[in-house]
DNA sequence: TGACGTATACCTACTAGTTGGTAGAATACA
DNA sequence: TGTATTCTACCAACTAGTAGGTATACGTCA
């Protein structure tokens, strides 16, 4: 979806039918046709969005064992985005700054995916900790939020000094942190 | 500034002349004889904004020597202006995240912003390190970068679970963190 | 003291262009 | 044939921004 690098650059009020139809070279009306409203078109992104992360979890979890490297994946690959251009912003991070002034109906789909975000990351963390790999200061659902915290800092701090290794340079003493006594 | 909480609620294009028109009962032609252009008034507010940060900091420095008491009253500013509603957001942060589709004059307001509290935050840290009190795995620089964004990723998270006290347990082990060996 | 010029603040009324969204016809496709 | 998709043409509401007029304050002359 074209729409989801719109979004990801300016957030909901930054884009419009016009803009994905002059991208898409697909009449305005057509769009509307597929999607009636504004706020189902932002909610069937999220809800495709939200699907791809699911899967990309999944398949992480089935293929890396070892829950660091599950942390490293995960960081990797929004570095390999945020470096390439692919997206150099989470859309849920971008619309949960928004969240006062979205619709209801997108909002709840932002705040779906932290929660299912934040539960894998605590999952992965007391499945570390519980093997030994990880030292916890907290417990796995705070050390999670903040590790969720710091990764959606990094991409601000990345997108405002304007640098992708930003992101990177905040991201790496993350793991050393947890795996340090 | 009424435009402040506008901001920090939807971002630049979440807010219209007319919605400051409304909430502070004076004509929009009225705030365009003092605010030309849109790109202008949002750089006003960001000017004063900085000012006021710099003001803040300045007065923490004089009044409270110890580093680690200066972060703290740092992210218990921003603790208290989450938890009673003053302002919920940095709107540095909120435009950072808009970076992309904003007027280059307002950018560069952000960007100073970051650069400002980024160097502060790495002064700080450096100085605690000297007196022995801190103890940074990395340059102070480097750890400034990480404490910043770990607070502008508390204040998105305490946004998208729509609860305040998200913020402090994010930000609270970020002491610890500092002061542990 | 008063009249006068000037500057600022504010207003109503308007503009051109954009917004999300619709009606209905044309076209593909099965 | 019917159904799904796409189109042109349009709409009312809103956008940032302007034109032009009014009210009030302030200093400066006579």
């Amino acid at each position: 979806m074209r729409a989801r690098s719109l979004l990801a650059a300016g957030g909901y009020n930054g884009f419009s039918y016009a803009d994905i139809s002059e991208s898409v070279q697909i009449s305005k009306a057509s769009i509307h046709h597929h999607f009636p409203s504004k706020a189902e078109l932002v909610r069937t992104v999220l809800v495709l969005y939200r699907e791809e992360a699911r899967v990309g979890i999944a398949a992480l979890e089935q293929q890396i064992p070892d829950p660091l490297a599950q942390l490293e994946a995960y960081t990797g690959y929004w570095a390999r985005c945020i470096r390439d251009g692919t997206s150099s912003f989470c859309i849920c991070a971008m619309l949960a700054a928004e969240l006062p002034a979205i619709p209801r109906e997108v909002a709840d789909e932002v705040r779906g995916h932290f929660q299912d975000l934040g539960a894998w990351l605590a999952s992965v963390l007391a499945k570390g900790a519980a093997q030994g790999l990880f030292f916890l200061r907290t417990s796995p659902e705070e050390e999670a939020m903040t590790f969720m915290a710091t990764v959606h800092g990094a991409m601000l701090s990345a997108r405002a000094y304007g640098d992708p290794g930003v992101f990177e340079t905040v991201v790496q003493p993350l793991m050393r942190r947890l795996t340090s006594r």
